[in-house]
RNA sequence: CGGGGCGUAGCUCAGCUUGGUAGAGCACCUGUUUUGGGAACAGGAAGUCGCAUGUUCAAAUCAUGUCGCCCCGACCA
């Protein structure tokens, strides 16, 4: 295809909202690919446009090829669904809530199992029928708490998901891997350095689950890999290997007399550190505080865990570990006025209550120096001891591993591998559901042997817009002067760059344009009545891969420039040898 | 949800403290000269100063409210 510049809607910009921060979204903006409309919503403009529809080609490709079948499912959903499978709640805040004329409370959907339930529900006779995956490439709603980043974390996005259902649990794990494998050619061909983490399910539910990330320092996600290379997990999801204990710790000996300390507007574990330095001229460290969480179940069970200063409370693992299905930290108002001085709590406060369940970290069950929260706004206590203090008191304490892992923390592999820590950008997740949907929307089918039973499901999704961001935000994707495209994902394949578009120069490239065009390549023609330093700046900024220029200079000596924007070709080539240049760069047959 | 900040031309921002003619750069339009890495000159068009109410002879400017946007925020930095 063959796209005059002057014929399409391309603005670039020098300047950027002040708004953008990362690579990624500031590109994007000033070359064009996206214009804001409000909050986490964008519009694409064509060159945006033009790089999902060849990210979305290349799922589709690939989801085919993986025996999925493309389907579009509805964006408007009945709530009344979401009520029954109990993801209403789950979802809480971030479900896009809209209200119909009749009053009626209906969802934008940030995802369709309920949907793909219905609509498989509706056919599904027996054993026959599977296993079947649907696909869909859509738009998505998430009320996003903080939309940022851009295209990264947007209130309204492109997602492709796929939908799984068997009647075992071979079938299930056979799709899976497929479709884990289709996953890794569409990141692939898209360009995108990736890795795969284990990762935690989320509201989605369900059991084994992976991460496509691409690694960066934008990334929103922690992730930890083992030094040995065996290993690499979300943080939500990253155990640790057995950290060594003595079960006897718990019951150590006190390292002084329990003494109230007056810590005043010091709710922070910092700000006690920090106090204690100042006001005492004690060098009190993180490690030797505790640090204690007030959470609550979804039935209003108070549940607290406690980690060491330095550490960070796993809500995943603490929700395990308590046997909760749902549980949160808790809304403070409600916790200060069940009696919890938020910001200065202490283990000591479940002594005399029998409406909190305690679990300890195993790092913090130990004996130690220790200082915590005295249970009373405006003071910390030291020397706090867990026999004497709360063990002592008929308080049952629950040990168990309820941090994140950080880096530095043995590898659950156990093979002496240390955890190491990188951000990355979550581009896509598959899981195996099992029957979590398809038991609470009661979808059977029938076995060889007349048996009903329900589904096991698994579901895979693609955050789309996420690949092209990401694929600028890496390193390779972008430089000073603009954004460096993957050439699988480019707007355009090449780019003609004509001096001035007159005469002989305009000739030419309307030739080599139709010579390409003719393969069937993309091409872009600048035939803008431009300076040529305008033209190079912009060229640079949008990032074609090929860039063609002509002009009366070279044409004298019969030939054109033909130069990469990734660096690697910048060559003089005769003129009718630049078809062949470009087909060979390219690596197609001429 | 809490705290902070910002809403003035398509974009970046000044003006607001101390109320009195609406400003600059980039972009845009016309013309001339230019033309291989964001040209120069001349002229021009473009803003109900987010919205509402109030104070005042007079409000972009002060007050109150409201909407939008951004950043930060949970014993997390």
């Amino acid at each position: 295809m063959l796209t005059h510049w002057s014929r399409t809607l391309i603005r670039t910009a020098r300047h950027v909202p002040a708004e953008a921060e990362v690579p990624s979204h500031q590109l994007m903006l000033r070359a064009g690919l996206i214009r804001k409309l409000g909050s986490g919503v964008y519009s694409y403009l064509p060159l945006g446009l033009r790089s999902l529809q060849k990210v979305s080609a290349i799922i589709r490709d690939e989801m085919n090829k993986a025996g999925a079948i493309e389907i579009l499912m509805p964006t408007l959903q009945p709530m009344e669904l979401w009520e029954k499978t109990g993801r209403r709640e789950a979802y809480g805040d971030n479900l896009f809530v809209v209200k119909d004329r009749h009053g009626r409370t209906q969802a934008l959907g940030p995802t369709h199992e309920e949907i793909v339930c219905d609509l498989v529900g509706g056919y599904l006779e027996s054993y026959r029928d599977l296993p079947v995956t649907l696909y869909q490439i859509q738009t998505k709603f998430r009320d996003e708490y903080r939309p940022r980043f851009g295209v990264l974390r947007s209130r309204e996005f492109q997602m492709k998901d796929a939908y799984s259902f068997h009647m075992d649990l071979d079938s299930l794990t056979e799709t899976y891997d497929r479709q884990y494998q289709a996953y890794c050619n569409i990141f692939k061909r898209c360009g995108l350095p990736f890795e795969i983490v284990e990762a935690e399910a989320g509201p989605i539910g369900g059991s084994a689950s992976h991460e496509f990330m691409v690694p960066s320092p934008t990334g929103e996600d922690l992730i930890l890999k083992s030094d040995k290379g065996n290993y690499a997990a979300n943080v939500e999801k990253c155990e640790i290997a057995p950290r060594p204990r003595n079960p006897e710790d718990i019951n150590a000996d006190p390292t002084g007399k329990l003494e109230k300390v007056h810590t005043p507007d010091c709710p922070g574990i910092e700000d006690v550190c920090k106090f204690f330095k100042k006001n005492l001229g004690s060098k009190l460290k993180t490690a030797n505080m505790l640090k204690t969480l007030v959470c609550q179940s979804d039935d209003g069970q108070w549940v607290i865990g406690i980690v060491r200063g330095n550490h960070d409370l796993n809500e995943g693992k603490l929700r395990n570990a308590s046997g909760n299905t749902q549980l949160a930290l808790a809304d403070e108002t409600e916790a200060r006025k069940a009696g919890f001085a938020i910001g200065f709590v202490g283990p000591q406060v479940a002594v005399g209550r029998d409406d909190v369940q305690l679990i300890v970290d195993a790092d913090a069950a130990v004996g130690n120096f220790w200082v915590t929260g005295s249970n009373e706004v405006d003071h910390h206590v030291k020397h706090f001891n867990w026999k004497r203090d709360v063990l002592d008191h008929d308080v049952k304490v629950q040990v168990a591993d309820i941090r994140n892992a950080m880096a530095g923390d043995l590898s659950p592999q156990n093979d002496g591998g240390i955890l190491e820590e990188t951000k990355g950008i979550e581009i896509g997740h598959v899981f195996k559901l099992g029957d979590k949907y398809t038991k609470s929307l009661n979808i059977e089918a029938l076995t060889k042997d007349n048996q009903r039973v329900n589904p096991l499901m698994g579901c895979y999704g693609i955050g789309v817009n996420r690949i092209i961001a990401s694929a600028i935000e890496q390193e390779s994707g972008h430089d000073e002067q603009g954004i460096i495209w993957p050439k699988a994902i480019a707007p355009y394949t090449i780019l003609i760059t004509p001096i001035k578009y007159t005469g002989r120069v305009a000739e030419v490239c309307d030739q080599i344009a139709a010579d390409l065009d003719a393969l069937g390549i993309d091409i872009l023609l600048d035939d803008r009545d431009e300076r040529p330093g305008v033209k190079f700046k912009d060229a640079d900024l949008i990032g074609i891969p090929w860039r063609i220029t002509v002009g009366d200079k070279g044409l004298e000596q019969g030939h054109v420039e033909l130069k990469a924007r990734d660096g690697s070709i910048d060559d003089k080539v005769a003129l009718d040898q630049i078809v062949t240049a470009i087909t060979s760069a390219i690596g197609l047959r001429a």
